[in-house]
DNA sequence: CATGAATGAGTCTTCATTCAT
DNA sequence: AATGAATGAAGACTCATTCAT
């Protein structure tokens, strides 16, 4: 096993085994997400990922050094596929401000992100970052990017708008919360989760904030 | 209950049993409360939670039929005592509306509910909610009657302050996620809670949603 | 607790406690019995045992020094009573050798004897016989018994009779054997057992070892 | 199967796969066999199975999915084996009825079934039948088949000797309770057993119940 | 790279036994 | 005598990890 016979050269060869290396590696980090959300993170083994990515018994901790990591590296994919989401949203939405700061929050309720699973998942690491301080290190690292955008988004409106009433920060703050409240929401609810609703209330808190730069459309008697 | 005054007959005695018995329990599920904040819930064993009840580790199946079902009459125990917290907070708020709908928001932020404690307790449950139908049973039925509350309150203002342009439940919904959202703030936040601001944020998002009744105070220059 | 004030005196004293106790013993014996007959000598817990006697967890261990004591003399309680029985039946029994024969193996057929529970704890113990040598010595003790008054018995019929082909020790041995073999067929059998058939079979092995004493009545087709 | 010829290809290797799980399997059942004899079946534990196979004590469970299902197994092999014996031993003996009759009822006393060893897990399961069902269903198979076997050749045997005062299904079950009940003293008898004793006992009854077909040979004075 | 048998630490649970009341 | 809470030892089972093939 240490000695390499017979292998042409360690480029061709590297290149091979990392390509499928990286295949392995995703696809049982999908088989860990799978399984944290039909199973729970503490009922989730070893085992299931392995089966979960029809693939060997033994063959997870020859690409994860230990079942740690898997979760780790799991969470760093979840977190890292969050942040790319909002990103490009704020990125392809109108120059205004107002409709940045609405792709951003509106961006957490994206059919790509807000799916019970991926909630799961999130909120099954959330349970354990109190004993495990990886996590919360690498979730802090991305909302504290997020933040960051939200509070610049949100400083610049209350500036054209002259919202004087309202802290840059703790109203950014407060979006941020109504967006994780609504994840929340869909973890926890049965039945189907009523996108557009919560799209709907999600700008309604915008216009309520921010009733320079979004309508208040009165509604119709329900 | 911990002073035992006259004692002297088997009836006294008969209810001294019944006590320790009572006592064992809330003993039990403290350490166990305890122990999901420290080490979350997968890592929390029968063991740890006899340990830091300083019993032997035999006892809690004595009490508790499974750790299953401590887990459970754990969780039932901190609903329990979240729901009569923000109960009385309505209870004891003014007559008006807007004092009992910002009493049940603020709630959330009280000191007994929203410790690190606490909330670790219930993120716990969260993760593993998708995969524990009972935990979610538990869960639901206090969510719905505080959220039966919320859009109650949020029903009345809405014809006193003529507030056309939004949805009773909508509304609540919303109000119950930012709450949600900032309590996940709390749990994955390091450093000390800024309780005051949270609750400003709350009040905040209340005035604009609600002007009529909530004060929009200008605020001075940080 | 040591010291027994206010008790007239150690007889009268001794004598009440002495009956209860005795009262108690046979109550724990008799639900040992139950108990290990519904299921299994393993799955018998001193808790089962209390249950069934409809007294408290402790008391078992207060009347029996240990478990293993509690099971040695419910083995003792049932050998003791079989033997009465046998030893009743060849007693009762006419006054020839034939019949008092008969009696003694037909007496394993009775109804005192002969039943699901009672052999459910007889093979029971039979099954840890060999692990547990006291079980064994009691069951020797009283099996010698019998096949002592079986062998003298198939001793003085072969003398009557002039069976030169039988040898006294193997043939007692081997009704023996007969009796223990249906017992066990009682035991393993599912359904209603036909105790008339089995006495009629053992009285036709009778029949043909001892043709002199016992007739061989010829069978109508069935 | 020890010595493993030319294992060049992948496909030997599979074979020996496949070959190593079985042995495992044997190894296993056969520790547990020897720790029911020598503790008994409720003290036999997995810890003692694995150690009696110079395994660790994880392996069992990987082998066998449970406990119960390792006991229900070993019962399983147990049976299979006598099941062999006694069908090989009245294919092999002579064509005569008599001499498969012998053969069959003689077979119980083969040194390759009547071991103490053997005789206490038979009975250890015995003992448990009461309460698991399953393993008297295991028993039930295999002592119908067997019985089958006895009342056709009591059958026959009775229709070429004339033995109208015997039904074949009542002679057959006394013959097969005298065996069995030949097995309970071994089990419980100390000191050696007299295997040839045993056999010319079970020779002496089939000599008086089937007098036609088996010769009775008057004894020397013992 | 992959397989799956093997290991052994760790966990829940049961239960005989003790003991304060 | 009786009760039932408490203890602690022991057992079944799970599972992350290792390793020979």
């Amino acid at each position: 096993m240490e000695r390499e016979t017979g292998k042409s050269g360690p480029k061709a060869n590297g290149g091979a085994n990392t390509a499928i290396r990286e295949r392995r590696r995703q696809q049982l980090i999908e088989s860990t997400i799978s399984s944290i959300a039909k199973r729970g993170l503490s009922d989730t083994t070893m085992g299931d990922v392995a089966k979960g990515a029809k693939l060997s018994h033994g063959i997870v901790n020859f690409h994860f050094k230990s079942k740690d990591q898997l979760l780790v590296e799991t969470l760093r994919t979840v977190t890292e596929e969050y942040r790319s989401v909002w990103a490009r949203a704020v990125d392809k939405a109108g120059p205004g401000v107002a409709d940045k700061l609405a792709a951003l929050y509106l961006a957490d309720l994206d059919p790509a992100v807000c799916t019970r699973k991926k909630l799961a998942v999130w909120h099954a690491f959330y349970g354990e970052a109190k004993s495990r301080p990886i996590y919360r290190e690498i979730c802090d690292a991305s909302d504290q990017e997020r933040m960051d955008a939200g509070v610049d988004l949100v400083r610049r409106i209350i500036a054209e708008g002259g919202y004087r009433h309202l802290d840059p920060e703790a109203t950014a703050l407060g979006l941020d919360a109504l967006t994780d409240g609504i994840w929340l929401q869909v973890l926890l609810s049965t039945g189907k989760f009523d996108r557009e609703g919560a799209r709907q209330t999600v700008r309604t808190f915008l216009a309520c904030l921010f009733p320079e730069h979004f309508p208040l459309v009165e509604r119709n008697a329900a």
